[in-house]
RNA sequence: GCCCCCAUCGUCUAGUGGCCUAGGACACCGCCCUUUCAAGGCGGCGACACGGGUUCGAAUCCCGUUGGGGGCACCA
């Protein structure tokens, strides 16, 4: 049975390296009748925070990995192993696999003249019994990684120091307590971003220490930024929940992040994960780093928010509406307003005119709308909205007929009629907005415009 | 400095020795539709980093160069 980890440490946001990598996990388990083991690496006490294991779950959640799911298993948390890693260290004391060793960083420097030269091995056969424990590294040969993304990495023995797996204080380090947890958990995949992959001899090492066949390697590319560096929380915007604020929705998320180091195969991109489940397999992940275009990610929201059924698209814009504004009122315009916004927080400056008592100008827009005959068309098509029908066709032919007598088509002279209206040169469309506003409210829209413009 | 990874359009990718005159998507540009803007339709621009091999044949295999990136804590 296949069982796979995602072990991410609660030092900040939940970024979208993470959501990816959790997100292949995910589909293995899932594709495979598999666990997904959700561990929290909380053993850095001084860098953790409640809220962001917090933030973790609700964020997994988001994007479809919970604990209702058949896969899901955990959380588990790295602190309550304590005892395990604990053990796991004497036992490698034990055997002579580790040993302690009280050399300071300073010494260590000032012995081999280098601060990357690594450990020197001064204290491997002093037979101390205190200090921080180090592991015993073979001097020679190498160390060969089995990576399904990457093939067979192999790295030389020698380059690689006596590493502390655990401190003067007895506490273990990352390296051995991660193993210790996988070990533990049965873990039989490690999946996991690029990044790690230069610890992963120190962890294979430690796995045939332990006693324990090494699990299957699969590391994955890292995602980059425009300059091509690892995302990094300091200068990108990483934060999954920053996304889903905006109104991404999380479908379009998981499918834009599937893609992101992985294709199905076809030319096909849009897909449910429901689809793409079946057809993922680490071997086929591209090695090279991707980019993270949120111009491709907003294209693919645009995409889904179209495919969205009406009566849930209402739905999924609740949280961008102002409570005070009349959901029926709402209703009328949003199918308008669907093929307009390919983030769902643009619904408010698309529909907030009806609402508000006058509409938010758009200064660029007046400035381009009010000039020429805008006073006669305001005035013509004022005079007309007295008793014209209050629809789409008839407010329409009203205006034609108005712009016709100043030799303006309609395109140019709904211009100063769309500005008065909804504050803005782009929008909604005209007559349909006029309809769902109203006649007495139009007029008077019109008239404040007239009288801003004769000022 | 040492170790490791990576290299197809601007970007994400398809491609696993002949199907490649290198396909799709995003972005960009143009046209159509049109009540603005979108959406939609049609079309265009645009890539195998470079140099050597291997082979009848290389985007695909090997080596090197160059260029990017990641990692080198008593952090996770």
């Amino acid at each position: 049975m296949i069982r796979v980890r995602f072990a991410p440490s609660p030092t900040g946001m939940f970024h979208v390296g993470g959501a990816r990598s959790a997100l292949f996990n995910w589909a293995l388990a899932e594709r495979s009748g598999g666990k997904f083991v959700l561990r929290i690496e909380d053993t850095d006490a001084a860098r953790n925070r409640p809220e962001w294991t917090e933030g973790i779950i609700s964020a997994l959640a988001w994007i479809g990995i919970n604990d209702g799911a058949p896969a899901f298993e955990g959380p588990y948390f790295q602190s309550s192993y304590e005892k395990q890693h604990r053990e796991a260290a004497a036992r490698l004391l034990a055997e002579g696999r580790a040993y302690y060793c009280t050399c300071t960083r300073d010494e260590v420097k000032a012995r081999t003249g280098s601060e990357h030269q690594g450990y020197d091995g001064f204290c491997r056969d002093r037979g101390l019994s205190e200090g921080a424990v180090r592991f015993r590294t073979p001097d020679e040969g190498v160390t060969v990684i089995s990576d399904l993304v990457r093939g067979t990495v192999e790295f030389p023995n020698n380059a690689m120091e006596d590493f502390v797996i655990a401190r003067g204080d007895g506490s273990p380090l990352f390296v051995l307590a991660n193993v210790v947890d996988d070990v533990e958990m049965r873990i039989s995949h490690v999946v996991r971003a690029e990044e790690h992959l230069s610890n992963t001899p120190k962890q294979q090492l430690l796995w045939e220490a332990l006693g324990v066949a090494p699990p299957t390697w699969a590391h994955v590319p890292v995602i980059v930024n425009e300059k091509r560096q690892k995302l990094s929380k300091r200068r990108d915007k990483v934060a999954l929940e920053s996304y889903r604020e905006e109104g991404y929705l999380a479908e379009a998320m998981v499918n834009y992040l599937m893609l992101l180091g992985w294709g199905p195969g076809d030319d096909r991109e849009i897909m449910p994960w429901s689809e793409m489940v079946p057809l993922f397999r680490l071997e086929d992940v591209n090695p090279s780093p991707a980019f993270f275009d949120e111009k491709k990610l907003r294209a693919f929201n645009g995409e889904y928010i179209r495919a969205l059924p009406l009566a849930e698209f209402v739905t999924r814009c609740e949280p961008w509406l102002d409570p005070s504004w009349d959901r029926e009122t709402f209703a009328k315009v949003a199918e308008l307003a669907q093929t307009r916004i390919a983030v769902l927080s643009e619904i408010t400056a698309n529909v907030d005119f009806l609402f508000l008592d006058e509409p938010v100008f758009d200064q660029a827009s007046w400035d381009k709308a009010m000039k020429n005959s805008a006073v006669e068309i305001l005035t013509g098509y004022l005079d007309r909205l007295e008793k014209v029908e209050m629809d789409p066709e008839s407010l329409k032919t009203a205006l034609e007929e108005v712009g016709a007598s100043y030799g303006l088509k309609l395109g140019k002279a709904q211009a100063p009629v769309r500005v008065a209206v909804t504050g803005r040169t782009v929008g909604l469309p005209l007559f349909e907005s006029i309809e769902v506003l109203g006649r007495t409210r139009s007029m008077d829209r019109i008239r404040a415009a007239l009288a801003r413009l004769q000022a």
